[in-house]
RNA sequence: GCGCCCAUAGCUCAGUUGGAUAGAGCGUCGGACUACGAAUCCGAAAGUCGGGGGUUCGAAUCCUCCUGGGCGCGCCA
């Protein structure tokens, strides 16, 4: 709908003279009254052509040949043109949208440009909290969305298996291992409290009995490191994978220092001159690329910072041939942004390809009062179990119905009650009440492959039209969503489509004896439920057949 | 102290890269199941877009100052 209004303005304007500029804002009035679709190009255009807005748009609107794509063209306001569609162009869209299905709702924006997005990423110290959940959802739907705008995609999950505090981790389960065995052992400085680590103390009794009973920590530090790890990160890969979140890359970055890209990255900066000693330390010059101060990569003591695997980290990635490259943070990390966008600069690469999205805080309700979370006492609500608790679906959702940069406020009791308090049933009632329409229909004999010879004219309502006028819209919100790299536009869209699809189901009846006027309506059914598809499914939310 | 983010209806949040008279859901109040699923629908009430100034044909949106909240400022990760 957009595009070809899109190119129809263009000629217009190319037959008058005018340079089409680059981008032709085009969007859907608030008020139906105003068209279907609304350009306030004229007003944009009235400074560079030196003329009234109101005269360049009659002047566009006159250049616009009739072919019977449009019922009016009007100039409006200031200098709006609205344009509204005749029922023939909607009827003849609706069809294409039914025979090409998920072709006519995606366009090919990437046309196979390579983009890697790295999310989640949390330490392999402890279980995933409600936060990382945050950034798996919308990791997993961006990755999604810009897959079916034409990217190609990769999903990866950087794991932070050296140093401190992985040393940390095994300590902690080393000194619970000990305890378990009644054995007297100080619990770690700054140690992992939390359950888990228990865990991870059982089932090393279980995996080598009391070997380490006696020992040191440094001649079990070995294998509690590794042990600890291993398991740490089967449990976080089944929690992701119980949230429907799949990864393609799992990089690690012990394996950064094992293959000598750390000491290769530095090395290579060194050349450039731009690692220096200072206090015993190798500092990177940060503020050359306009960060606050310089960064220190090695330490006094010799040992690297966490920053200096991640300029080998992100010296791999942007090595990879990607066109782009996406980290998803939590908040809490954005004063890191500027020192890893002054690496890529420093790497001699373009610092614009490194897009950080920074996801907000979850600050988690129950009953609209506050949960506390103490990450030092170990207490903190997991992933695991608010997806026990409220589902995989809903949590998603929830998630995916905020902008990522703003705070969300979760509440356990409003995301637990089935009601419409729960937009994703609102959303997924839709396609499910479809399924049972098209059910009831095949009890009545109307099979769906009869759809083809349905009379797509004979859908004359306002509400009718409405809804397919909302279904073409979809390609427009999809573009937004690709190119702004926000999946909740689609959460939006699919409510409103649900929205108007519910009081349809109730004014009118799908099945009756008319079968003529039967096919028209569950053809425009079956559109509805392609488009609720296609948006949960971008959105790494099921679509139920039943409910 | 410096930096980043946020502030829109009682609550949770949208607001289409500056557009027309600011929207939705929840909650509140009142209604609808002997036909395709009531996880639904119909109706009503609800706003100084945190505040001041500026930019322009036009501002919730951009700039600036202020207030309030979150986060970050380590040879931690």
């Amino acid at each position: 709908m957009k595009k070809t209004l899109e190119t129809i303005i263009k000629k217009s304007l190319e037959s008058l003279g005018i340079k089409p500029p680059p981008y032709i804002e085009i969007e859907v009035p608030r008020e139906e009254s105003f068209g279907d679709l609304s350009t306030p190009l004229a007003m944009a255009l009235a400074k560079q052509l030196k003329k009234p807005p109101r005269t360049i748009a009659e002047d566009i609107v006159k250049n616009i040949p009739d072919e019977g794509i449009f019922e009016k063209i009007e100039v409006a306001g200031p200098g709006f043109i609205n344009f509204k569609f005749s029922t023939g162009f909607l009827y003849s869209s609706l069809k294409s949208l039914l025979e090409e299905g998920s072709n006519f709702l995606r366009e090919d924006i990437g046309k196979g440009r390579k983009v890697q997005i790295e999310f989640v990423s949390a330490n392999p110290t402890g279980p995933l909290h409600l936060g990382h959940g945050r950034g798996a959802a919308v990791g997993n739907a961006l990755a999604n969305l810009l897959e079916a705008g034409g990217y190609t995609v990769e999903r990866e999950y950087y794991i932070n298996d050296a140093g401190r505090q992985v040393k940390l981790l095994g300590h902690s389960a080393f000194a619970r291992y000990k305890e378990l065995l009644g054995v007297e052992y100080p619990f770690p400085e700054e140690g992992y409290l939390g359950e888990y680590v228990k865990d991870i103390a059982k089932a090393a009794i279980e995996d080598i009995g009391d070997k380490y009973k006696d020992s040191d920590f440094s001649e079990a530090e070995e294998f509690f490191i590794n042990f600890s790890l291993k398991m740490m990160l089967s449990v976080i890969k089944k929690d992701l994978s119980d949230f429907g979140i799949r990864f393609d890359t799992w990089q690690s970055e012990q394996e950064l220092y094992q293959k000598g890209e750390v000491q290769k990255t530095i090395d290579y900066l060194k050349g450039k001159g731009l690692i220096y000693e200072s206090e015993n330390a190798l500092w990177f010059k940060a503020t050359e690329f306009g960060d606050e101060k310089d960064r220190v990569v090695i330490k006094s003591d010799g040992e690297p910072t966490y920053f200096a695997s991640d300029i080998a980290y992100h010296m791999k990635k942007i090595q990879g041939g990607y066109d782009e490259l996406v980290n998803i943070w939590g908040a809490d990390h954005h004063g890191y942004i500027p020192r890893l966008k002054a690496v890529i600069d420093a790497l001699g690469y373009d610092r614009e390809k490194l897009k950080v999205l920074l996801v907000q805080m979850v600050s988690l309700m129950r009953g609209g009062k506050p949960v506390q979370m103490s990450k030092r006492a170990g207490e903190f609500v997991t992933l695991k179990e608010v997806i026990e608790e409220v589902g995989a679906d809903t949590t998603k959702f929830i998630f995916l119905t905020r902008r990522q940069d703003s705070h969300l406020s979760f509440d356990i009791e409003a995301a637990k009650a089935s009601s419409a308090e729960n937009p994703v049933f609102y959303v997924q009632y839709a396609n499910a009440r479809i399924n049972s329409i098209f059910a009831h229909a095949e009890e009545k004999g109307i099979k769906a492959d009869s759809l083809q010879e349905a009379d797509l004219s004979l859908l004359e309502a306002e509400e009718e039209l409405r809804i397919i006028k909302k279904l073409l819209t979809y390609p427009m919100i999809f573009e937004a969503a690709v190119l702004n790299h926000e999946p909740h536009r689609i959460t939006f869209y699919l409510q409103e489509l649900a929205g108007i699809f519910h009081p349809y189901y109730n004014k009118f009846r799908v099945v009756t004896e008319d079968r003529g006027l039967t096919l028209a309506r569950l053809a425009l059914c079956k559109a509805i439920r392609t488009v609720l598809k296609e948006g949960l499914g971008i959105l790494g939310v099921t679509a139920p057949e039943r409910m």
